[in-house]
DNA sequence: AAACCTAATTCCAATAATTGGAACAACCGG
DNA sequence: CCGGTTGTTCCAATTATTGGAATTAGGTTT
């Protein structure tokens, strides 16, 4: 079939992904070399080679890399395609003024979603998301609240195949989830607690275009247990964003 | 001396690139191995293999290849560990030296702003600031610098509250402290003359982040006596810092 | 200060993997 | 229905990558 690859090109990915994923922000040759199973002189050269066009920066002193201007260009043109993130980001920024609680931004890849944006208040506890990582589209707020909004064909064919769950309080039941969805698409926003990240709680409404189906889910969270009491106002003020929004892409409610 | 290199991951990183110059659009096999000088079998096999892993996108449709998740991921990877302090010292030490000044750097904590960094010039007669104590956000120019580039919904509820005086000099009037805000953004730098500290004076501008919200501030500052005669120049140097590191923050002009 | 450890970098011959031209397939517009 | 384009696959030639070992650099302990 079609492999038609350059295995030392996935390995080079590999080793950036390696940066990605790492919680460190340096890393150093036999650390990459160990992990990743190649030779700490093949890490090395791929690092050279890397460095050379900026993906990755090397500091002197310390002999560690991490993560180059290229790589910032790379995400950030990336970002630029989507110019519903251009559009909420001030929303986003309001949000986060407002609720003092972290906004965010989500745009659905297929069967999953991805957070695209945050915008995180000042305050010491907060709840921050990783950007582009996929979540399945049943455990969520966010995830929920593109689920609700879709064609009911894509809704019953989501929920025709099994439904894993992420936490304890992740809803896997199919006819459950189809009463909570329409409690979503009656109230205008979804709500979650603890379903797809322990501790975390969030409000979330869809930036509907013009054809009403979901461009974009803003989302407001915070640590559970803060965070509920709070719902109700956030709510408020995220619905008061998304209809803004949704409006500018041509919905008519 | 040789550069310890491996060509095949220098042209795979080039690939990638091309994506970043070429910003919005989608790029087609042919197009790359034109503009990158390689033969289209090479290109298709690194398109392949960064596919692999997420680095770029292909669209089934058209078969033409944009920037992937992963590609995202790596930008904000980056974004996410960057230690402002260790990004910003090479400078406050350029500014410093270049303004025989002192260079400050401040974070904000909620309502309140705090420097966690300075540098001093090697001179008799100078200012230097207390690292980790929190200052109001309308008192100063770094304060002022922050409040400045904060979305409007925060400027709003920070002003609504009453403005405290530090100093005589300080502004607590909301309508005469908004007008200078506006000034502020107009010219890119804040200045202060013994508003937080008698006898004191600087010029402030904020790092900006890549949704053009102020990450961190940076200021000039020294005895009000001898800086105000200083302070045109040491506002043209600060600015120069600013925009070198905002760059580096992912913040477009 | 010296010795010792660990990590990074360079060297080099073996060889495994990349390469590019050309053939093939898929697509588009006329 | 047919040329013109673009994307994909094949394959033998050969080039560039590879990994082990040697070397250098840095940092820490004795």
């Amino acid at each position: 079939m079609s492999s038609q690859t350059v295995a030392t090109v996935e390995r080079a990915a590999d080793v950036l992904v390696r940066f990605a994923e790492a919680g460190t922000s340096t890393l150093g040759v036999t650390e990459l070399a160990d992990s990743l199973g190649m030779s700490k002189a093949a890490v090395h050269r791929v690092l050279a080679s890397l460095r050379s066009r900026g993906l990755v920066e090397l500091d002197e002193d310390s002999r560690r890399y991490s993560l180059g201007l290229t790589a910032m260009r790379l995400g950030l043109a990336y970002l630029d395609r989507i110019d519903i993130r251009r559009l909420a980001a001030p929303e986003l920024a309001g949000l986060s003024a407002r609720t003092t609680e972290t906004a965010t931004l989500s745009i659905r890849t297929g069967l999953n979603r991805v957070y695209i944006d945050q915008v995180k208040p000042p305050r010491e506890v907060i709840m921050a998301v990783s950007l582009g990582v996929p979540y399945p589209l049943h455990a969520g707020g966010s995830s929920k609240a593109f689920l609700a909004f879709l064609p009911e064909v894509e809704i019953d064919s989501y929920l025709s195949a099994p439904l894993d769950p992420l936490t304890p309080a992740t809803v896997t039941d199919p006819e459950r989830l189809r009463t909570e969805l329409a409690l979503i698409r009656r109230r205008g926003y979804a709500m979650s607690i603890s379903e797809r990240q322990r501790g975390a709680a969030s409000v979330a409404a869809p930036i509907l275009d013009h054809h009403s189906l979901p461009a974009a889910v803003i989302s407001v969270c915070g640590p559970a247990e803060r965070f509920i009491g709070e719902a109700d106002a956030c709510a408020a003020a995220l619905l008061e964003a998304t209809d803004r929004l949704s409006a500018r892409l041509g919905h008519r409610a």
